[in-house]
DNA sequence: TACGTTAGCGTATGTTATACGCAAGTCGCG
DNA sequence: CGCGACTTGCGTATAACATACGCTAACGTA
């Protein structure tokens, strides 16, 4: 249960002063970006995040709540650049998949991300936003309110299960390799226990690519038409 | 990047000895599922689960090799129990679809498993025996290697988004009361910013539920027929 | 009976998040 | 030009956690 709190930014009381000097919220996301892609998840600690902005650990506290918003904030950040493209109004497949491939490579520019994504869900500020458009998108092309929650609910989740399966698999560059600690659990399958998976593990080992994420998609929208 | 150690049981020298008393593996797993279903999962602690069993710590280390260890153990008790259900050879469709709510039939039983499924993802012993069996059965339906693959490696991902978007938001019994965070969120929308979502927040608050699970399910799956 | 093996455990270590309060810098107002 | 309030940065302290290490005592076996 993630707490929900929304203590936030302690900037903001009415007498507003410019900040003396180099901490900032901003800064402090930042950092605590960086040192997620570079060391992952459990590399960002208030203590190593303070060492690298050669800061006092409590010092942090300043700017951020606690450790919860901190992370929500990371999160925001990263899904913030996401949004509906522009597009023919009447193409809505073409501007919602274009929406859910945008959330999926914001995903996986920042693969450690997944930890954080899982337990908040796509609960983040910018993802409402997002929301917020894709319904337009949907009414318009005919769908009822609850159709069109419906829709991208269901769409949602799937790229959303996508996002999390993948994300802790890959090491490298989006198009290099997924695969690895999955290809090496496939790997030590007992081929007579798992005769399928076994020969399968090959085509198993790349699922988690562009490819299987769109063959999904493609299937998932092509049954989800609007009633007109 | 979960370490995917496997150095598990240490009860594995060759001089087959009796346990001499109370602690065993099996104990420890059951306790540590007693306790993340009674206090969720950051109650799951080393100190906590030894108190519960009446035992110091350092006992439960003769018996799982880590924490991680542990929580593997749990992630397999709970999946163990699920499994392709019998049914008629060509209704593919049936039983896979049935294999997948006793997957979320699963995870509803532990709320608190979201946390560790999302770390592991899927990749939990008995699923892969699972995975063997719904294989047999979508190739025995028509569906190609390959085109097997694709079709349960989609609807897993579809029916894991699910779950482990819903878990954290279900406190009550699997029917009763989804919604809850989820809902204080949606309420909290600025009505201006985000008019429809703020106007559809009673349906966006009953979207983890049965019923949408099905939505996206049956949609899925009937997007996914074989291609004789 | 004696010995090797192992279960249970006590202690110690290193790491985490974070409460609390001090000190110094900065701004706005007089 | 100066003063006082508010902030920022930070040092210290606390409590919880995972876990290394090594002791002790009970047990089965020879």
């Amino acid at each position: 249960m993630p707490s929900n709190r929304r203590v936030r930014s302690a900037a903001s009381s009415r007498s507003r002063r410019v900040p003396r000097n180099t901490l900032s919220r901003d800064r402090i996301v930042e950092a605590a970006l960086a040192l997620l892609d570079e060391d992952g998840f459990e590399a960002v600690t208030m203590p190593s995040l303070a060492k690298r902005l050669e800061v006092g650990t409590m010092s942090l506290y300043r700017h951020v709540a606690d450790k919860d918003d901190l992370v929500d904030a990371v999160a925001e950040r990263v899904l913030s650049g996401v949004a509906v493209p522009d597009g023919d109004a009447d193409d809505w497949e073409g501007r919602v998949v274009g929406y859910l491939r945008a959330l999926r490579d914001a995903a996986l520019a920042h693969p450690a991300l997944s930890r954080i994504l899982s337990d908040r869900g796509l609960t983040v500020g910018p993802v409402f936003e997002q929301l917020e458009a894709v319904h337009a998108v949907l009414r318009a092309a005919g769908f009822s309110d609850l159709g069109a929650v419906r829709t991208f609910y269901t769409l949602l989740t799937y790229v959303f299960g996508f996002i999390v399966w993948e994300l802790p698999r890959v090491h490298q560059q989006p198009a290099v390799a997924y695969t690895a600690a999955w290809n090496d659990a496939l790997d030590q399958l007992d081929p007579t226990d798992y005769p399928s998976l076994h020969a399968l593990r090959r085509q198993l080992g790349t699922t988690a690519s562009s490819e299987q994420f769109e063959y999904g998609l493609q299937h998932l929208v092509s049954s989800l038409r609007p009633p007109g």
